[in-house]
DNA sequence: TACCAATATGGTACCGCTTACATAAATCGG
DNA sequence: CCGATTTATGTAAGCGGTACCATATTGGTA
């Protein structure tokens, strides 16, 4: 059995009440006392029950963290911010994949409810009126991770990524390319879909470049199982493409591996710009080209600003945007000059 | 403020034990006032707190998990496969990111003993002496995860890491290779590293080709950042390698980048064989051959195993040994015929 | 209708800890 | 050296539940 605080009590021969003072504030227990008692904690090995305290705080410096999809290796940065702020902060996470399942996401945020988790992160997902009143039900506090929310006052911090997707293709029309095509979210998808869609358009009607507007093809969700497919489809619609703007890292390696198939040569022939730099789009053949998310920094600063709300801090910005960046690698090639 | 038992048995008019009743022994209490206490439970929307539960209980329904790297995308299935199995048997996961740090791993150690976790997954990383006499004090059930421990009986789940080696490296052997090179982890590292290298080389002695044995280049820990460095220390070691096999899938994409910046064929010149079968692998440029550890089942079986050995159902197996498969893609050639 | 067994319900101690309150010990000036 | 003030320590209530035990209620039988 765990040693309690009785046991140490017990042990250097004080009430309990002492050894929880010494605990939490030592100054006001006598020095011999307090030699006893933390002789007698370190004897029994003794651990303050995190459970007992938790009744007692109302606290339990946890804090839930919704994943859709873990198998994206977009979250492995994600995650190690969070770790690494919450660590600082004093807080333990506890993931959990939905597999963007509303019944498991439901059931996860009953659970946080019951573990009386401090607060939750919700990832990447848009917040269905559905969702949104289960979180107001809930009454947790609650930050947005690459995901917001125009239509409720939810805090959130992401890129902007309308303005990540004109870079993007900015960047492609800068270098010379005039025929420039997409594989795209659903425009269901209002967070990765619909922004990066529009940043496209956007990036295409500054440079009167609108006919190029129809040559995208959307794929449904994240998934993943069938780049190629979207590849393929892509192609043979628009055959004379010069560059193809993929909506994530991994649909552009998919489109990679689909072009080397087909005996196209990338960037010569085609260029392939991708999105969220993950860990591998160096190591793809060509080196992706493609916009950083700091998604370190993202995770980082998602619990930092839990942690504010929790502690009652006003937060100034509601939401908040995160820089991008275009990182040239060898996918693409600069037509002119 | 939360609604408590209280204010369920205050309106429903009832004592708080019949409250209790309802929700753990509902046929012990008379229809009329269930269906009352239901109607306030549903009415205060009340959720019974588990830190009061997991007191009583002793059971907080949590397993704490300890993961070396959480960026390598190994661990992605395996993390999905603990989740789906803890679904199904009632726990949640708290997953702990240690990058190899031994400071943080016991501050977490730390944290899951006053959390009162029920059991410990540990994954990958071998069980040094001062690791095991702290799992041995803090007394949690613990289950080992793709890695295990000669020294000390400590249950555990994970492939034949030397068969498996053994497997590839026969492979590319009965494909016709007699040059074969091999990039490895240090040999200090007992689970993945002599393990895999011993497989490698008793394949070589089992077919003649012991001349081969020193064409290997040893990678530090799980160094992920200069996998080229290895490539080119192998490849100007050994100039004349018809094949190589990788420790792990990310060195082979490292490998297969190099190759290609170096304008060297693959698989027409070299064959490379990589090791996990992540899911990117089948997306590579070539797609990649390699050996798939059943990532999934072993997370989903480790979380069984750990429940078995919490319920105390005595488990017969100490260490478990799920079977790997080589994935035949197109990054190896096969020379005879 | 009276009596007893079976069943339903309420009261309460307790899980491990914190904290307000009461009490005992220590400190101090006059 | 004593009474007032400060400081240290113990006692007990309570956080939100469960479970044991003791009543109260019910129902069947004589």
């Amino acid at each position: 059995m765990k040693p309690t605080i009785k046991d140490v009590a017990k042990l250097a021969n004080v009430s309990i009440s002492t050894v929880s003072r010494v605990m939490n504030s030592p100054d006001s227990v006598v020095e011999s006392k307090k030699v006893r008692v933390l002789d007698a904690i370190d004897k029994l090995k003794y651990k303050p029950n995190a459970l007992a305290r938790g009744l007692i705080y109302k606290k339990t410096n946890t804090i839930g963290v919704i994943i859709p999809d873990i198998r994206n290796p977009y979250y492995a940065d994600i995650i190690r911010g969070m770790e690494d702020a919450s660590k600082k902060l004093g807080y333990s996470l506890i993931i959990c994949n939905t597999d963007r399942d509303k019944k498991r996401l439901f059931s996860y945020l009953n659970n946080f409810y019951e573990k009386q988790i401090d607060g939750i992160l919700y990832t990447s997902d848009p917040v269905f009126p559905d969702y949104y009143h289960e979180l107001q039900r809930l009454r947790m506090p609650i930050v947005l991770v690459s995901t917001h929310s125009m239509e409720y006052d939810l805090p959130s911090v992401k890129i902007n990524d309308e303005q990540a997707a004109y870079d993007a293709v900015k960047f492609l029309i800068d270098s010379g390319h005039r025929k420039i095509g997409m594989i795209a979210f659903e425009l269901t998808d209002g967070i990765a879909g619909w922004t990066r869609y529009h940043g496209f358009v956007r990036a295409l009607r500054e440079h009167d470049l609108e006919e190029c507007k129809d040559n995208v093809v959307f794929v449904e969700g994240w998934t993943y199982e069938t780049p190629d497919a979207a590849a393929s489809t892509l192609l043979s619609k628009c055959p004379d493409l010069s560059a193809v703007f993929t909506v994530s890292d991994e649909l552009a390696i998919g489109l990679l591996c689909y072009l080397n198939e087909q005996g196209i040569k990338v960037p010569e022939q085609i260029s392939v710009i991708g999105f969220d730099n993950i860990r591998l789009a160096k190591l793809t053949v060509p080196k992706l080209t493609t916009v950083a998310q700091p998604t370190y920094e993202i995770g980082y600063r998602s619990v930092e600003k839990l942690n504010a709300i929790i502690e009652q801090q006003e937060d100034p910005v509601l939401r908040e945007y995160l820089p991008h960046e275009v990182i040239e690698r060898a996918s693409t090639r600069r037509l002119n000059r």
